[in-house]
DNA sequence: TAATATTGTTATGCATAATAACATAAATCA
DNA sequence: TGATTTATGTTATTATGCATAACAATATTA
């Protein structure tokens, strides 16, 4: 039973940050299941209640997926009548994205789930460290602009 | 033209990991991309070439993959000459992996065109930041044993 | 020996993500 | 103004990542 040497991959940040991140979004999905949500109609939900009238340009941008991706995820989320689509008068191309009533309800019942998930995830992991280590992954994330 | 409110979602840690390994994802693909090299055939062959004789079925535990997601990785990785697949005569069950000559030759070319391009994305970043980081990201890790 | 467990595999499905092509509408430019 | 270009949302398609069920061959155990 001797132990496999991953010593080469542990040199790479990115191989830290993926199996991190793989309990993470392990945890999130049991925590979202309950409320028959993915990562992504999550992330949508909460972005939409957050900035009521955004339209799906814009929400893919942020959400950093391609516009015809976003399209079934919003889909989903107004046939659950979480949110609405309606016509922008000055600009009838786009729709201005709402959350409905239960929308917001949703998302309050999901915003304390999944806080209180992460927080139990995370509870043997001083605080500071972690704002620590979310100001480096914001340095990185600010590398891509940076970038050829 | 005004900004977008995630605010929420940086309240939580999994929003910032998933953020940053994306921008170190895409690098890490465009570096692939000239070996014609997939993110986990990548993480396979490194840790073939580095535990050499090891079989599917803990290769797959490291990889944190389920065998049936590894097959089709092997299989490439055989199609292509870098691996072999050799019967282990005391357990008929299981092969043994092997890096071949090529894949060592690729091996080494693509460690040091990864590590230079990650050495670059994460140039503005002083050394032992990343340091202190991946500290913190090991601890992520660890909390997945501690869960129920 | 019989029952159980392990290894690798096939088949299948879901989730995430990218590209091409298009209709409609708006913006630009010449 | 009219022609061209750009933006928005959509459909279709594909690639990738990842999970489960079911199975044959082999090994382990009870």
């Amino acid at each position: 039973m001797n132990k496999i040497n991953d010593d080469t991959l542990r040199t790479f940040v990115g191989y830290h940050l993926k199996r991190s991140f793989n309990v993470i979004q392990s945890d999130l999905i049991d925590t979202l299941r309950p409320f028959d949500l993915r990562m992504l109609t999550y992330t949508a939900l909460v972005l939409i209640v957050d900035n009521p009238g955004l339209n799906q340009s814009r929400l893919s941008q942020i959400m950093d997926i391609e516009r015809p991706n976003l399209v079934i995820i919003i889909d989903e989320l107004e046939e659950r009548e979480l949110i609405t689509r309606e016509r922008v008068p000055t600009d009838r191309r786009s729709y201005a994205l709402h959350p409905t009533q239960s929308g917001r309800v949703l998302y309050r019942e999901t915003l304390d789930a999944v806080t209180q998930h992460e927080a139990k995830l995370l509870s043997q992991i001083p605080p500071e460290q972690l704002e620590q280590m979310i100001a480096t992954l914001k340095l990185i994330e600010a590398a891509k602009e940076k970038q050829v």
